[in-house]
DNA sequence: CCCGATTCCTGTAGGC
DNA sequence: TGCCTACAGGAATCGG
């Protein structure tokens, strides 16, 4: 699923092929995504020259002039450079044509991603505005964390995966993150010691950045620019590895459910 | 404000 | 072999 990884990876993919370039014209197959794909896009975007490829959370943006796309990939999308003429497959439900033959080719089977136009500052957008800080950035240390999880009595899970106190998190690298730091990913968030929350963040810092060295983690559906899945799935400790083996202690990982998805930890190791 | 449940969607896996 | 169901999850939104 793309997470902030996965996204990163594909906004380092497609920058060589876009900054700088012009956007000939826009094909949308299919209108119908998370939010349906603006009428106004086709128009405002095409001319325009790509002159910014950002990044916040998961959400990758593209700054012209005129204004910003604002791309996410749900949890099954990707965004590919490809040829032109090379024939769209079921669910590329968006070609946006840059000048020089190749397109960047929106992928998304399950369509829970989107893809919006913005005129004025993309970080004032309702979608993007309540974010909370850039994992990677100095802004997100242990005292935020906990600071911010204080009087919480959700799972630690369920913080850091909420947007508005971390972005970019997804179920993936929260999961991740817990091991490494030793909690187990259902313990209450507000009775997190200061120090642990300090732990989490060096972990989830560590596992970002590792992820993003091997270009994010490919379950299923993600794909970089290029088409290349991401090879941290390899390193993935207990995502997906119930009834392994703990890498730590070798006690058996389990999964348990927490609301409406899964968690994932070794019982000797995460308190 | 806080928190859990619900909703969107479709490919895949597992059961029979 | 094939049908049916459950499941996966990002995040907005709703209801308590």
């Amino acid at each position: 699923m793309p997470e902030l990884p996965e996204v990163e990876t594909t906004r380092r993919g497609i920058l060589p092929h876009v900054l700088g370039r012009r956007v000939e014209r826009v094909i949308v197959r299919q209108r119908k995504l998370r939010w349906p794909v603006p009428h106004s896009l086709c128009r405002e975007l095409s001319g325009q020259r790509i002159d910014r490829v950002e990044r916040r959370g998961k959400y990758l943006l593209l700054g012209t002039a005129k204004g910003t796309a604002i791309v996410h990939l749900g949890m099954s999308g990707s965004l590919r450079v490809v040829p032109s003429d090379k024939p769209a497959e079921k669910h590329d439900h968006v070609d946006i044509v840059i000048a020089g033959g190749q397109s960047l080719r929106l992928r998304d089977p399950r369509r829970f991603g989107s893809l919006l136009w913005t005129r004025v500052d993309p970080h004032r957008h309702a979608l993007l505005a309540n974010l909370g800080p850039e994992p990677l950035e100095e802004e997100f240390h242990g005292a935020y964390l906990h600071a911010r999880s204080r009087g919480r009595r959700v799972a630690i899970r369920n913080l850091l995966i909420d947007g508005r106190v971390v972005a970019g998190i997804g179920n993936i690298y929260a999961n991740e993150a817990a091991f490494l730091a030793g909690v187990r990913p259902d313990r209450a968030a507000g009775r997190i010691s200061r120090e642990r929350c300090e732990r989490l963040v060096v972990a989830l810092k560590q596992i970002l950045r590792a992820a993003i060295e091997r270009g994010g983690t490919t379950l299923r559906d993600f794909s970089g620019a290029d088409g290349e899945p991401g090879y941290f799935s390899l390193e993935l400790e207990v995502y997906g590895r119930e009834g392994e083996a703990c890498s730590r202690c070798g006690s058996t990982l389990r999964r348990a459910t927490l609301g409406a998805r899964s968690i994932f930890y070794c019982v000797s190791c995460q308190h």
